[in-house]
DNA sequence: TTCGTATATAACTATATAGCTATGTACTTA
DNA sequence: TAAGTACATAGCTATATAGTTATATACGAA
């Protein structure tokens, strides 16, 4: 595992890059249970269109989620379950965070 | 799960931004088997020690590392082991799409 | 074909940040 | 105290990218 080459580094950066900002962890979270397409994204991520098919895009291109045209409309769907245990990993360690936060401040006002 | 606030889907994107940069991954993967004093890393990271301190500063602020200043020298290890489950993650994540490219390249060449 | 709808892209601006060099700060030793 | 070492920070440049508006492309319906 330490034998990780740089370009191995590289693509993995790619991947939490992809998940570094908000509008698209918003997306994310919105395929939780199902495909969507363009315009039911944009109606949830008060962006313009542009903007939600950039991120798509982006997503796409690093193989996060992947894209069906169906008609005149362009489905996506997660390609990968595996990303949404990512996301959770994060927000579990942030709760546990919270939590020890809470903690430190009760017994900061108890000493008080 | 879906009721995420703006609030908590920031501080997410903040801590994928911190992971999403090659060097800071090589700093944490340097830290999977125990603290290492700045110079060590310094010592890993073939860049100048300003930028492993910044990129230290950063991890440190968002929480995956803490810091410790023992004499002279400040050690840094990581603040939780769940970050490293979730480059593994990332890394098996990468792994089956690499494969299954593969798979694909083999199938082509069967094709052609 | 023409029109309307859905999505993508181009061109641009503003902002964030990785990296550098130089300097500051904190600690240890002589 | 002075000198040396370890780390952090300030100031700067170059680059990347999120967001915008305007436009292009692709499809379906009339």
């Amino acid at each position: 595992m330490q034998a990780l080459t740089d370009q191995a580094l590289a693509r993995v950066a790619e991947v939490f890059k992809a998940l570094a900002e908000p509008r698209r962890l918003k997306i994310l979270n919105a395929l939780r249970d199902g495909e969507r397409n363009v315009s039911e994204l944009v109606a949830l991520s008060d962006t313009s269109q542009a903007n939600v098919s950039k991120h798509l895009a982006l997503l796409t291109q690093v193989g996060i989620v992947a894209r069906e045209q169906r008609g005149n409309c362009v489905y996506y769907r997660m390609a990968d379950p595996a990303t949404f245990e990512l996301c959770d990993l994060v927000c579990g360690q942030l709760l546990r965070k919270t939590m020890a936060e809470l903690e430190w401040q009760q017994t900061f006002q108890r000493d008080s």
